[in-house]
RNA sequence: GCGGAAGUGGUGAAAUGGCAAACACACUAGCCUUAGGAGCUAGCGCCCAAAAAGCUUGCGGGUUCAAGUCCCGCCUUCCGCACCA
């Protein structure tokens, strides 16, 4: 019924309004001490970095986390849900080489005008603890833990082929290369070369990284598997081979005093060992050739078809090639003499960098051996086929050996182990677990980072190697006015007031480590952080982490399930044996959100297929944006952005408008008075409404299918709507519209809360609606007491039949039966079994 | 090759083993109007002129009274890992 005088819902005048109401009451978003008694909820969501400009996927990041920060709050939780910024990094650099800004004002400018962007989408984040990890009070946390690691062994110095990429001109980690080419310059091949880097000794957790994921049931299985797949566990067996003695008569096993160390997962097989392949870097393959220049010319070659491969990224595509060294090695376990080959698919950094060769049992050792007429040798056989030769190679663990001396006829897994046993007690090998996981690289020769409080004595101290720098000297201030260039090496190197420093010991001069740290450093503990911000004696309170923690419920994107969450499991492994912390994992639950994606590929510059948050906000309002962005699809999924649909959801959102601001006064008139017991279309209402609640109520309990919620509010309203006439009329006492009203606008606070704020002032409500309880559905009221059953006649659908909603089989059956169209279906016909499910269907089986 | 996820109308999607397509977009028709990116009503999977009937969840089998959903085999797409010994 539009009255002449009826508004139009206009979100450009309420957000500004409730967003500079929010922005004055410091206290609505703020999370309470442990002492007020509330259980404690930490939602979380993934910093971002400060790009200048928030895109599509953060607003779907934070409307999800914002949804249920305010839904908990609403549950009368203790909500911690703060916000900070990933401000290191290269980005920064690179701005400033273009622009000729300094990387500090880019990166607080573009932080500023983040914030803003935020506060115009409503987002409800505690600013008091605010953090920006390029500011000294942050980043000087991380050198501190840098030197807890350095006392500990767990960070170390170490010369090694790093990835580096010539566009960036500096090291990459080996997360930070994607197919043979840097993660921020997708063309830009990565080289190989030599440098000292600081490294962070990840593998000292390897296994405990691993077995934890068994436990982290509230991390989507995906995650947990690439992060398996990443950690790389191979269980095996190291065997000594022997270096065949030059010169005549010296073929007498265990004579040698050169050990070639082979790893291998299937031990069972080594009397099938044709030859013995080394990686090309192979230290022994460096002697072979010292005096041989034609093998050094053809290992040369391998050496560069395998850095070609890997600066490729398709190391696995290589084509075999190898050379024969013309030395031989014997088996340890019977003697044998086997050539020992130098390939290029062998890899020096993974296990020992050499394999002992099985054709008969190994895909590629048959495929090498066939190329160059190795023997090839069964020594597995099919257990049900003990008699008959196989084609081979037969890779199978589920067979017994043969051609194998003492141990022919024990299956695989005993061979295995009594294998094992044998190597032990002959002093030449031993089971072995190998892992994929490397070190953690984190020296970067870049300015926009963490300085690496080392130094380096030039006096007295010069032997002793690095020196921490003193505590009470931290933070190592990363010097403000420096040039950025774009020539290769670490900027900080050409600042020689940054450089030249005491040594600590001495006080003799000194060099500073001009390298700074990786920024995935940064990340890995700023949770942590938040719980107490200001702290400037510690990176934060024991006791107020272990109220917060584990984080209860971390959002963010799926690109982090490797380097992000495994560095930040690792940290909190590091903490918690440093006593900071007790909890061994940051975050009891993650969720992991789809991709925004615009006419089938993801948002980007290149594809030209950007929508401004800014746009939206413009168009249809913050609401709006937000809602759409949980109404389009399930979360965890890849949401297609149609601008169509967000006006779909504004127009929904004026409806609402609309429909409550059109009874508010019905509404309020309602307050305090007696509600008769609800009937007719009051109870009809009354009871999509509790449906409503329940259905809600329970998907944020862990389902999180908000698509599905808006659509519940949607049918509720469309509901209302229908009863439009009625309630302009008169027909719905005001105590039952208020109800409505106000749980509605409950019920959609955590997906528009600038509208609910304005509604819910609109129906006389004083505080804010946050601090308001979640409504409870009443079940008596949600219950139907009639319901539309459906009949099947051999499974297919026949009719629906209308009984009362706690109608038994009996009386179900019955009506099922008297049903005309049941009735002239089954007539010449033998009813052989009915099935009734009460509630749900009647199924009758004839023939 | 290994591992993970997905495949349903014109579109985004929905469906504890129990009426496939809720909700929304787009479209069609009607109404209304202070003509707005408005509002209200109705229709809208395929087949058919239409109704009835029939058909329909990537393909092929199976379990079940009943399968989009569970099991087996395949196809396609996306994601992660990969000569890892």
């Amino acid at each position: 019924m539009p009255e002449e005088t009826e508004q139009r819902y206009d979100p450009a005048a309420i957000e500004p309004k409730w967003q500079q109401r929010w922005a004055a009451d410091p206290a609505l978003y703020a999370a309470e001490p442990a002492s007020c008694g509330k259980p404690k909820y930490y939602v979380l969501e993934m910093l971002p970095y400060p790009s200048g400009q928030l895109h599509m996927g953060h607003v779907r990041n934070y409307s999800i986390g914002d949804a249920l920060a305010r839904h908990m709050w609403m549950r009368g939780y203790n909500v911690m849900h703060p916000m900070g910024w990933d401000a290191f990094g290269l980005p920064a650099e690179n701005a400033a080489l273009k622009n000729h800004v300094p990387p500090r004002q880019w990166t607080l400018a573009n932080i500023a005008g983040m914030k803003r962007q935020f506060g115009r989408l409503g987002m409800g984040f505690d600013w008091a603890t605010e953090l920006t990890t390029c500011l000294p009070d942050y980043y000087r946390w991380n050198q501190w833990f840098f030197l807890r690691m350095f006392e500990k062994g767990l960070a170390y110095r170490k010369k090694s082929k790093v990835n580096w990429c010539p566009e960036c001109a500096t090291v990459l980690a080996n997360e930070q290369v994607v197919d043979g080419c840097c993660w921020r310059h997708e063309t830009t091949i990565v080289e190989q070369r030599d440098l000292v880097q600081w490294f962070l000794r990840i593998t000292a957790y390897a296994q405990e990284l691993l077995d934890g994921l068994d436990k982290l049931e509230g991390w989507p299985e995906k995650v947990r598997t690439m992060q398996r797949n990443w950690i790389g566990r191979s269980q095996g067996t190291e065997v000594d081979f022997f270096l065949e003695e030059q010169g005549p008569g010296s073929r007498v096993q265990g004579s040698g005093k050169t050990r070639i160390r082979v790893f291998t997962t299937r031990v069972d097989t080594i009397f099938g060992a044709t030859s013995v392949q080394l990686a090309p870097q192979h230290a022994l393959v460096a002697a072979f050739t010292a005096a041989d220049a034609a093998l050094k010319a053809q290992v040369d070659e391998l050496i560069d078809q395998q850095k070609k491969a890997r600066e490729a990224g398709d190391l696995g595509a290589i084509e075999k090639h190898g050379v024969p060294t013309g030395r031989f090695a014997i088996n340890p376990y019977n003697g044998a003499r086997v050539p020992i080959w130098v390939a290029n698919y062998i890899l020096a950094d993974y296990g020992t960098g050499a394999i002992m060769s099985v054709p008969g049992h190994d895909e590629r050792d048959f495929e090498f051996a066939s190329k160059y007429g190795l023997p090839i040798v069964e020594v597995i056989r099919p257990v049900h086929k003990i008699e008959a030769a196989q084609p081979l190679p037969f890779l199978s663990e589920e067979g017994v050996l043969v051609n194998s001396g003492d141990y022919n006829g024990l299956t695989c897994t005993e061979a295995q182990m009594k294998l094992q046993e044998a190597a032990t007690r002959g002093a030449f090998g031993e089971p072995k677990i190998t892992f994929r996981l490397k070190d953690w690289g984190v020296s970067r020769q870049r300015y926009w980072g963490t300085p690496i409080p080392m130094v380096y004595c030039e006096s007295h101290c010069q032997g002793d190697g690095p020196l921490p720098v003193p505590g009470e000297q931290l933070p190592v201030l990363l010097p403000e006015q420096i040039e950025i260039t774009q020539q290769g090496g670490s900027p900080l190197a050409r600042v020689p007031e940054f450089v030249n420093t005491t040594c600590p010991k001495c006080g003799g001069p000194a060099r500073r480590e001009t390298d700074t740290m990786d920024t995935f450093v940064d990340s890995s503990w700023y949770f942590y952080r938040y719980t107490d911000a200001k702290n400037g004696n510690a990176p934060f309170d024991s006791a107020t982490a272990q109220y917060w923690f584990p984080i209860d419920q971390y959002i963010g994107g799926v690109e982090h399930a490797i380097l992000h969450l495994i560095y930040s499991r690792f940290w909190t492994r590091v903490m918690r044996d440093l006593g900071l912390i007790v909890n061994d994992e940051p975050a009891r639950r993650l969720f992991t959100q789809g991709m925004v994606i615009k006419d089938g590929h993801k948002m980007s510059k290149s594809k030209g297929n950007v929508v401004s948050p800014d746009d939206m906000v413009a168009r249809y309002g913050a609401d709006a944006a937000r809602t759409y962005s949980l109404f389009a699809a399930p979360p965890d999924r890849d949401l297609d952005w149609q601008e169509d649909g967000v006006a779909g959801v504004s127009r929904f959102l004026a409806r609402v408008w609309r429909l409550t601001t059109r009874y508010a006064p019905l509404a309020r008139a309602g307050r305090g008075q007696q509600a008769e017991a609800p009937a007719g279309l009051s109870l009809k209402l009354l009871r999509k409404l509790h449906q409503t609640i329940a259905k809600i109520t329970l998907d944020f309990e862990g389902r999180w299918h908000f698509n599905t919620c808006i659509a519940a509010i949607m049918e509720l309203v469309n509901e209302i709507q229908a009863a439009d006439a009625q309630l302009a009329a008169g027909d719905v006492p005001p105590p039952v519209v208020l109800e409505l009203l106000r749980s509605l606008v409950l019920l959609l606070a955590p997906f528009a809360p600038h509208l609910v704020a304005e509604l819910w002032e609109e129906l006389g409500e004083e505080s804010s609606v946050l601090r308001a309880p979640w409504p409870a559905s009443d079940p008596e009221l949600a219950k139907e007491n009639e319901l539309e059953v459906p009949v099947q006649i051999n499974g297919k659908l026949v009719t629906v039949v209308r009984v009362a909603a706690d109608a038994d089989a009996m009386t179900l059956e019955a009506a099922a039966l008297d049903d005309e169209k049941v009735q002239s279906r089954i007539a010449e016909k033998t009813v052989v079994r009915v099935i009734v499910v009460p509630r749900k269907l009647v199924n009758l089986v004839v023939k």
